[in-house]
Parts: C-alpha cells; sequence; structure tokens
DNA sequence: CTTTTGACTGAGT
DNA sequence: AACTCAGCCAAAA
C-alpha cells in the first residue's frame, strides 16, 4: 500500500513543531527529513495547515535563503516578521543573514 | 479522462 | 547576477 501525499502532512508538522527555537529549514532540507523527494509537495502541505499559530510554518524558506513567494498566511512580509521574532535577521535584498548557520 | 497548476530545486546559459 | 528549463507529482479544473 503506497503511501499518500496526505500522509505526511503530519510528519512534516511534528519536524516543524519539533525545530528549535531559531532554527528554519528549507524545502529541500524538509522534504528529504520525511521521506519526500519532490519540494513543491511541501509547499502543499503548508497549504493544509489550517493552526499557522500552532504549525510554525513560517520556519520553511527556499533553498537560497529567501522566502517563497506564496506564503499562504499573510505573505512573505508577515512571514518575515514572525522569522524575526525567532531571531532571524535579513539583508536588504530580502536573504536571511547567517543562513547556514540557521538551518537545520 | 486530459490539462494545468503549484509556498521548489538544481543545472545550464 | 538574471534568466530559462526540465524534473517532480498530487490536486484541482
Amino acid at each position: 500500500m503506497p503511501k499518500k501525499l496526505s500522509d505526511y502532512i503530519n510528519p512534516l508538522f511534528s519536524l516543524l513543531i519539533s525545530l528549535p527555537k531559531g532554527k528554519i529549514i528549507s524545502y529541500s532540507i524538509a522534504a528529504k527529513s520525511i521521506g519526500l523527494d519532490n519540494p513543491r509537495n511541501i509547499g502543499w502541505i503548508l497549504k493544509q495547515n489550517k493552526n499557522p499559530d500552532t504549525i510554525p510554518c513560517f520556519k520553511v524558506v527556499l533553498s537560497n535563503g529567501k522566502l517563497a513567494k506564496g506564503y499562504k498566511f499573510g505573505g512573505q512580509k508577515e512571514q518575515q516578521k514572525r522569522l524575526k521574532r525567532e531571531g532571524i535577521f535579513f539583508d536588504e535584498n530580502g536573504r536571511i543573514l547567517n543562513f547556514e548557520q540557521c538551518k537545520y
């Protein structure tokens, strides 16, 4: 019985909840961590998030250290705001500072 | 049933 | 640095 994509929702959300404060994760790393190989599927799963206050989906960023354009809960600005609250800082190009150190 | 659409990535130009 | 393009594959149209 092959797994469906929806079966990966809980593993991903668990992973996000378990991320230490101040840590972020890229789509590709997140995908590999839960056994997926297509990062686009992470985006699909995050869209299923009904509790953005419980599930820190704002911690998922692009592999180049910037933010995805389609963040569902208020756009890039809102996501950046939440990340700053975690102690993450951005340069003038919207790229995360110390990206390598923040990465999970 | 077929086509299009993504919260993407990595390689190539 | 900016821009394509193919690969990826479940969902939605």
